[in-house]
DNA sequence: ATTAAGGCATGAA
DNA sequence: GTTCATGCCTTAA
């Protein structure tokens, strides 16, 4: 299986409302740079089953390059979730799922 | 089967 | 808050 189904497969696990970063993902799907992941979330997205919108840096900011059509339909989806923007940011101590 | 190139987030100072 | 440097996986020929 190649790590970028992994890595959907974890992205489609994340709950609504709570959001992952490159380097959790990266870590769950083993893979050992959160750069590949972000590549593949851009790459080959699934909008039906991969809620790659889920999924910001470390800083709780969405990534450059929305699969979806923008990084602000990222954001207002996020917000549409329930997750707390705060200017342009994610609390992650908040939000961040964890596990 | 191998080689080559591309593209992205993280961590540390 | 910023800047620098790094490694990794996928796809194509």
């Amino acid at each position: 299986m190649e790590l970028s189904e992994k890595v959907y497969r974890i992205v489609r696990q994340i709950p609504e409302g709570r959001v992952l970063t490159y380097g959790d993902v990266a870590r769950m799907t083993g893979i050992r740079s959160p750069r590949v992941v972000g590549i593949f979330l851009h790459r080959n997205p699934d909008p039906a089953k991969t809620p790659c919108h889920r999924v910001v840096n470390h800083i709780g900011k969405v990534s450059s390059g929305y699969a979806f059509g923008g990084a602000e339909v990222q954001k207002k989806k996020l917000i549409d979730e329930g997750v707390p923007f705060v200017k342009d940011r994610v609390n992650l101590r908040v939000s961040l799922w964890i596990r």
